[in-house]
DNA sequence: ACCCAGGCGGGCG
DNA sequence: CGCCCGCATGGG
């Protein structure tokens, strides 16, 4: 069995149940021990967190060494962030600082990118609970099912097999208007060689994303934050926008203001900030 | 029954 | 630019 020692605060249950992309098809379970099982284009990985110790272990199935499997674990959950060093970036008020003590281990999580434009791509006008059936749903009708030592996994389906699959057969998984979207976004990735942008600043990354059609504001700035791992990017939907406009502009206003009111308020780790304000407003049903 | 959800593109002024 | 609209579905 493999260990992670955990220095710092650490929340499984919240950084799954946050809405983030690995909550989308990974099996938890919480109990005496947390546990995560998900698939990767290599294999399974199982994770258990010790609530009380805050030990946590690990193992794998498949094409995974001793130290890949540990960075897999360690990138997915957020695992090597210096917590104390984020939250004393982001505890600017009384809000954030009642956002983290009430969330506290929370971690922004960081995904395979195809896998996060998809997830956010059936995102749209959409809650949480109904992407995850969808994801669920195409993940069964379009991924590659494999044998891994006796155990029959799906991986998550390639934008090859998207793109050739007709707007009819994609409507069959119920995803409605985002029918169009799916099939033009998976078509558009297969030449959009999406390495080169890791090393782009966040503006540009974010202006070659909402170049593909079904790609917006939020939906880029989801897939910077927890596929490439900008952390000065800070999705904006209809809770994060309420809480912004209620807690901090006391009036309406466009995202455009948010974005430039969010730049200078978080400098750094906004995209922390973010989720955090996110899955606090959801939690307390602060502001409607 | 009604309302809303980790939004988007398009059309308008 | 900002504002407004429709968009399929499933759960509350």
């Amino acid at each position: 069995m493999n260990r992670i020692m955990c220095e710092f605060p650490f929340s499984m249950r919240l950084t799954y149940e946050s809405g983030q992309p690995i909550a989308f098809h990974a099996e938890f379970k919480g109990g005496m021990e947390d546990t995560l099982e998900y698939v990767t284009e290599k294999g399974l990985i199982k994770v258990t967190h010790n609530t009380k110790t805050n030990e946590i272990k690990y193992s794998y199935l498949g094409d995974y060494g001793k130290a890949s499997a540990r960075s897999e674990v360690m990138k997915k959950l957020g695992l090597s962030h210096n917590m104390d060093c984020i939250y004393n970036k982001i505890d600017t008020d009384e809000f954030m600082h009642k956002s983290i003590s009430e969330l506290k281990g929370l971690r922004m999580t960081m995904n395979p990118v195809w896998e996060t434009t998809l997830s956010y791509v059936v995102s749209q006008f959409n809650n949480i609970k109904r992407i995850r059936l969808i994801m669920r749903r195409l993940i069964g009708k379009y991924g590659e099912e494999v044998e891994c030592r006796g155990r029959r996994l799906r991986l998550f389906p390639t934008a090859e097999a998207l793109e050739c699959s007709s707007i009819k057969e994609l409507m069959e998984c119920n995803v409605g208007f985002r029918a169009a979207y799916i099939k033009e976004v998976a078509s558009e990735w297969q030449s959009f060689n999406y390495e080169r942008l890791y090393k782009m600043d966040y503006a540009e990354a974010k202006e070659e994303l909402m170049s593909m059609r079904g790609i917006g504001d939020k939906v880029a700035d989801c897939i910077l934050l927890m596929g490439y791992g900008k952390m000065e990017a800070f999705p904006i939907d209809t809770w994060i926008k309420r809480a912004l406009e209620g807690i901090y502009l006391k009036k309406r206003a466009s995202n455009k203001e948010l974005h430039s009111f969010i730049e200078g308020k978080w400098p750094e780790y906004a995209g922390y900030a973010q989720q955090y304000i996110y899955w606090y407003s959801r939690q307390n049903k602060i502001l409607k």
